[in-house]
DNA sequence: GTCTATACGATGATAGAC
DNA sequence: GTCTATCATCGTATAGAC
């Protein structure tokens, strides 16, 4: 990966990622030209091509990297052992994360439809990793007779779609600050499964 | 294919409305083309501007007719007083209208920003009329010291993510059954927000 | 490493024949 | 009401100059 001196492909490889994320999420995969991303850069649509083979792998790249930096995040959280304290954990981190990358998110919910299938094969294995460390919380909980939950894969993507939807309207700087807005969630993730 | 000629306007406009929703459901607005959606119904692609201004007006009269069709649906629901019977209701009602239209509300969710503004505002003030009905039932449960809701809001926001959540997974004939999913979430749902 | 120039197919939309 | 033919534009991607 090694470059000459005077190149600028540290620099420029990164920003047509950044410009990537910015255009898909606002506009979506299939409405952003190579050219608008070449020109939010600020070089010729020629050029992009130095640095990705093609669109596809432009957007199967920016996804992967989301998905790795979630499950690599999420690894790093300290381990518990209640099933009560790793769920309200687990919807703090998921809110804290999301909040930080609403674009990345957007993207990573959105264009799978446009992958092609090899792509959307990795991605989706990143996806159910993650999906499966809620869950595994969610059966040991309802082993453990705190959680009532009949089916752990339905409230695992109940669970998931209730966090994630946080990015649909949460604005920095809104009415919420940002711990409130983690609390809140958390209290509802942990009050819907929890044994009454 | 001999060349066909005569009148079916009567059928064509709304098989023109069906095969838009399922492309755009499928493959995206951006992605999908006039010639694609006049091959799905058999006709040539100039025919389709007989039945529509342009491809932006289709997209936009798929989208509030859904949203209207939501509200007359929600709005023919009997009355009902208790807010926790209310929420059940609503919670339910969601689940089963949204399991029967997967194509119509991905492209309600996903296409709103590929609406010119002001077909943006007048999809966007018909969610709001939905939200609202949500958010009045949580307010009732509030006040009425049943439900325990720091921001209706907010609430009102992810438990309508979380329900609309199903259409991601849930296939006709699969593991649970529709009237097993509707009550999980009508339950979680009412768990999420219940005074503990 | 980036540029200009370009290949070449696809796009939304329109005009006029029947 | 639908067809064929067409327009101007834009799409991704490549080749070769500097």
């Amino acid at each position: 990966m090694a470059r000459k001196t005077g190149s600028h492909s540290e620099i420029t490889g990164p920003r047509i990622r950044a410009a990537a994320l910015r255009l898909f999420a606002r506009q979506g995969y299939a409405a952003v030209s190579m050219r608008q991303i070449a020109a939010e850069v600020g070089v010729q649509a020629g050029a992009l091509y130095l640095y990705t083979p093609d669109k596809q792998s432009l957007l199967a790249d920016l996804m992967v990297t989301h998905m790795k930096d979630l499950l690599a995040a999420h690894a790093s959280l300290p381990a518990l052992s209640d099933p009560a304290a790793r769920l309200d954990q687990f919807a703090r981190f998921h809110i804290r994360h999301h909040i930080d990358r609403p674009d990345a998110v957007f993207i990573a919910y959105m264009e799978l439809r446009n992958l092609e299938p090899a792509n959307f094969a990795a991605v989706e294995a990143l996806r159910r990793r993650y999906e499966d460390a809620l869950e595994s919380i969610l059966r040991d909980g309802r082993d453990a007779g705190q959680f009532a939950v009949p089916d752990t894969k339905l409230a695992t993507l109940a669970l998931i779609a209730m966090l994630t939807g946080v990015t649909n309207w949460y604005r920095e700087g809104g009415r919420l600050s940002r711990a409130e807005v983690e609390s809140i969630y958390a209290d509802m993730a942990l009050n819907a499964v929890r044994r009454v």
